[in-house]
DNA sequence: ACGCTATGTAAACGATTGCTGACTTGCCCA
DNA sequence: TGGGCAAGTCAGCAATCGTTTACATAGCGT
């Protein structure tokens, strides 16, 4: 470990911008765009404020990778090519599971907004193609009979994940502290409820 | 209208307080606690900012004074001694209704943050005693055999609920314009599914 | 009618914000 | 091994934030 105490960490332009996305994730997720402070940022990644302007050009530059970053993961990750009946446990698991951390500072990350337009529009696009597979998972096609109203149910789906996410980041109890195992049974009542073909 | 262009307003503490609340409220809601500046609010409502701090004592103080009042007119509206099957329509209401504006901004209220303990302590508090609510329609009783799933039920409902809200205001299409007639049947489907006793 | 108080105004304060420029220093390659 | 450039540091800029202070005036009670 170079970055031990004392001593300045060797350097490394990649490794240096991998540690301010890491700690402007956090910060955008946990507290949302404006009341994150670069100077927040930069002291997370142990890094000089100033290298947040060199790398990402300003603290929007810097939102949107975070943004941009998320759809990436989430585009390989997220209901590739899943059957129907495995959607509620990957997003029980999701919302729950060993890896609830990192998912929880991807959703919550697009539900914080900076104001920027262009932001604004990948944040969108994210939330878009993330409805879009649910959608088509369930059967639904561009003009297939009663598209509209499948799309539309497949888009609560995807806001009820994110509320859920939002609610057990406040602390609700139980839902706060409930384990995967005890949000798998709900959340496939919901699905089945809302997806079913 | 005593206030229409120019001239100079009538004094009256009550109601310019009323006035900032409103701007206040529309504000936090739309933007967010740290993104909104006194300045707008005091913009919006036609006011002098200086009388925030005369009427609220600070800036945290207004965002209160905007939580407390959700809480007093979600208090009196809300589920209040209604039969399980008309939820879903009341909240469909709500959500899409005419006076839907209003309840949005109550909702969104809700998720906004200040990062100060005691406005998060009155929020919390209002999303408890919504959940108790919810949770007692459905036959919820302190003590009674699986109370603890069905209060989780009940708050799963409800962040449902308020991710529908946070994605109508992201402009996710089609979800963001539907009517309160093609929201009803995917919500009525949602809330049996998830409360059914 | 007049004076006192509640109401509203104007200007500025210190603190904090995002960002920039000039600078040092470490590291790779010739 | 040393020159050159990328990587990191430092101090401070202008703008904006919430808040306060000193002042003006409308309106009510006597």
């Amino acid at each position: 470990m170079t970055t031990s105490t004392a001593g300045t960490r060797r350097r490394d332009a990649a490794a240096t911008r991998r540690l301010l996305l890491a700690a402007a994730r956090r910060r955008f997720a946990a507290d949302g765009y404006t009341a994150t402070t670069v100077r927040d940022i930069a002291t997370d990644a142990g890094v000089n404020v100033a290298l947040i302007n060199r790398y990402f050009t300003s603290k929007e530059g810097l939102f949107e990778a975070c943004l941009t970053g998320v759809g990436d993961e989430l585009g390989r990750t997220v209901a590739q090519d899943m059957p129907l009946e495995r959607i509620p446990l990957d997003i029980a698991a999701r919302l729950a599971g060993p890896d609830a951390g990192e998912y929880r500072i991807q959703l919550l990350l697009l539900l914080r907004s900076s104001g920027d337009e262009r932001a604004e529009r990948i944040r969108a696009d994210i939330l878009r193609t993330f409805a879009d597979r649910l959608a088509t998972a369930t059967g639904w096609r561009p003009g297939v009979a009663g598209a509209g109203e499948r799309m539309l149910r497949a888009q609560i789906t995807l806001a009820s994940a994110m509320g859920i996410t939002l609610l057990r980041s406040s602390t609700l109890e139980p839902l706060a502290s409930a384990g995967q195992e005890e949000l798998t049974g709900p959340l496939r009542d919901l699905f089945t409820a809302l997806l079913r073909p």
